[in-house]
DNA sequence: CGACAACATGAATCAGCGTTCACCTTGCAA
DNA sequence: TTGCAAGGTGAACGCTGATTCATGTTGTCG
């Protein structure tokens, strides 16, 4: 593959990211291309559709949250911290949201069409993608904060998603953007007998 | 004013709201004229332009939202039901959601342009309308599941109004959308003990 | 340095949608 | 019953936006 073409392809995916992120994914393939000093025709080289394009920047940043999940599941692995270190991912996804309202809801519809009985291990990616490694970090750190009794034991990977795809973030100023994560964070939190301790353990962030 | 126009007001409101409900607020004019058994022409009449029947829809759905919030208030006023009530009527309203997604958005979105400092105690609703009675009973019922400790001092109406269109409903199963309100529910319940302080510090109105 | 395949260009095409308006229909008051 | 204004109709217009393709440009390999 050329050297120009390889540059072309991340410089429209940067691009289509920021402005899908910013304008929804109603932008035209026209702003997308002159924001990233391309033709139009550039953009269906690299992607046949417009569908296509924005698939891929959501699978990109489907990606990313799924490799934050796996820091995360590094530094609380085994201790007793994988409720905080799910409450700090949330927190540091939802702040990156707001430039990203397309990916969240695709990441909504993600736990509205996945057959929950049996979406098997894999979240429904296949198997072997890089998704598939990040995405187990994200189902893994979940079980250990559910084990450890942190998290509702009913609680799903997609659920996560779903909800955390909820919170509210467009136009909404951080202060209350934080505090409806914070919400959505203490539903998540196991209840019945011992949840006064998690109260102490409110996200530090 | 002619019996058949109001026959078709109505009518075209009706269709129009399951419409946007169904499929966005991307419904063509011609399909919510087609299915209402009308011309587009006529829906013209009733409305100025498409943005303002999507307005008219939404504002009665809001309406609608803030009516059952006035029969909560009616049961659980003065006693000790207030929070109760107030989970009632997530759910009820949660369950009419599925089929009034664009509302949802609106409702998010009310949330996200309302100045939250200042907003006052109609939020943002003109004197005198209707909306106005029934707002003031959501308002109503927030303070006193607030005052009598059921729900976290630091929520204002709008922010219950974002987290509700927040919860995941499209093509989500009710068992599993059940499971997202009571997250949700639960998160705005009030905190340990420790938190009853906050309650000084609510946003005043 | 060619030469060629890969790549980029952007005007043209096609489709859908909101909106208008000149022209019929019809409820209803006189 | 009749006149007519309120109401309804739907083809036409203008615009936006996705997609194509004939043509021009440029990396890169031998």
């Amino acid at each position: 593959m050329r050297a120009d073409a390889t540059r072309n392809r991340a410089r429209i995916l940067e691009v289509a990211r920021e402005l899908i992120g910013r304008e929804g994914p109603s932008v035209s393939m026209d702003a997308i291309a002159a924001e990233a000093g391309v033709a139009v025709g550039t953009l269906y080289r690299h992607h046949p559709t417009k569908a296509a394009l924005v698939e891929a920047v959501i699978g990109r940043s489907i990606d990313q949250l799924a490799e934050a999940a796996e820091d995360a599941l590094g530094r609380g692995a085994g201790g007793p911290g994988a409720g905080e270190e799910l409450a700090r991912l949330f927190r540091v996804v939802a702040a990156r949201y707001p430039v990203d309202e397309a990916v969240k809801q695709a990441a909504g519809s993600l736990g509205a069409q996945a057959p929950h009985p049996g979406s098997g291990p894999d979240g429904g990616f296949g198997a072997g993608t890089p998704e598939l490694r990040a995405w187990r970090a994200f189902t893994d750190l979940l079980r250990a904060a559910q084990d450890e009794g942190t998290i509702r034991a009913d609680l799903t990977p997609l659920d996560l998603l779903a909800l955390l795809a909820g919170v509210p973030t467009g136009g909404v100023p951080e202060s209350v953007r934080d505090r409806y994560v914070d919400v959505v964070i203490a539903g998540c939190r196991a209840l019945g007998p011992g949840s006064d301790q998690m109260a102490r353990s409110r996200p530090s962030q």
